[in-house]
DNA sequence: GCCAGGCTTGACACTTTCTTGACGTCTGTT
DNA sequence: AACAGACGTCAAGAAAGTGTCAAGCCTGGC
């Protein structure tokens, strides 16, 4: 449970201290299969990063060289609302108060322990990812709901098979580009099955019949004759 | 900016700690006309307080007579997501990442500036400026009763046994989705069984037994071939 | 140590989905 | 107009997935 990532790929981490050391420190203890660190070792240097890389927390030092820490978490927080921790040797609660009153949503302060510091950073993650906007695909009459795994066509729930639905999606996730029969074949029976071009043809048929308004006039699955078929967008 | 009350009413702090004089040291430097604070000394009482007071945040002592703190965090986090702070006298890191992996935001060591909690505070409320969902769930004949751990269908209570309330509450949590079965497996059984999807199966059906009226048609669990599981709403 | 409730496991029947082959249709070319 | 090649449809058997029952095991409370 604790630490878990549901989403299929790294969450990312903003490094922003000017020190070398802590930075290499870091890296060591918080690179795994479930982060990926991103390093700044000025204030406006992880400014800038913020933006760019679009990180899932910030690790802030207060001392930089540059700007002050406070600035640098105001400044973020007049457009992102990404987790800051602030790791920090002053200790007073003024500094306290001022950094988590500017917008950060912790502060340790230096030297901490490891296995805190990633139970903080994996609290600051489980409450940032609570709300993230579902992607629907609309096309015309056609949606489909990902998280749902849900299909619906004139808002008419349909029924389809897992087969039917990887199918589907693969192509909604190329939307408009042309998936040749040998991407499809590869992507959703493995590669044993490019000589078998026949299981795709009674698939898409499947699949037309269950979307499509008119199977013989496909509006959404289009042939491309010789090469593939392409999800046509409306 | 920092502290200030946008609602128009006060933030309910919901205190939960057996020290009386810890709880009367809070009331006096918290009360005031940004926030209202409810007490409890025991962890049940806590549990209880935490579903009829609602609070906008709730500071949690550790060591408490019935149940342990850690348990009062796991069983809010069944239904509420409210800000928990966990203010305690252990200060080992182990204790530190055990609270903050059971659903903790935060968490400070007695004793600790009053300055800084406040901040804390702050912190924690400006994050979960959400609306808090509610802690009873309804969907057709069929109710679930987080807090009480209470399952009903047409007004009847339901008798579930712990690993089928655990199945059901991953459902009800993620309505409308649909889980997978290995993401049940993992959740509920652990990566251990995640060869093991017959347990499932089995479970699904008794869970379908108690809360179905027609089990052999389910309205409430319905079955995704070749995926998993999902919820129903009404 | 016994009992009750809950959990796990296996057997089996049932349902859905996948694969495969036969055949029909379309399109562009000669 | 006939043909070739590619594509679409249908249906039946095979395979995979799902639901149910019940016996045995484990555990915690008395």
């Amino acid at each position: 449970m604790a630490g878990q990532n549901n989403r299929n790929s790294f969450y990312k981490i903003l490094v922003v201290d000017d020190e070398s050391a802590i930075r290499r420190f870091l890296s060591t203890v918080l690179s795994n299969d479930e982060f990926l660190l991103h390093e700044a070792e000025s204030g406006n240097a992880g400014l800038a990063a913020a933006a760019t890389v679009r990180p899932d927390v910030i690790l802030l030092d207060l001392g930089l060289p540059d700007l002050d820490g406070i600035e640098v978490i105001r400044r973020i927080r007049e457009w992102s609302q990404v987790p800051i921790i602030v790791l920090s040797v002053r200790e007073r609660e003024d500094d306290k108060v001022a950094a988590l009153d500017a917008g950060a949503d912790d502060y340790l302060t230096k030297p901490f322990g490891v296995g805190e510091l990633m139970a903080r950073i994996r609290a600051a993650l489980r409450r940032s990812q609570q709300d993230v906007p579902e992607p629907v695909f609309s096309s015309g009459n056609l949606q489909v709901d990902f998280p749902r795994r849900l299909v619906s066509v004139d808002g008419q729930e349909v029924q389809l098979t897992p087969t039917e639905y990887d199918l589907l999606r693969l192509l909604v996730t190329h939307v408009g580009k042309v998936m040749t029969h040998s991407q499809i074949l590869k992507q959703i029976w493995g590669v044993a099955y490019l000589e078998q071009p026949h299981v795709l043809r009674v698939n898409i048929s499947n699949l037309r019949r269950k979307i499509e308004t008119d199977p013989s006039r496909p509006q959404h699955i289009i042939t491309e004759p010789g090469v593939g078929y392409r999800l046509k967008t409306y």
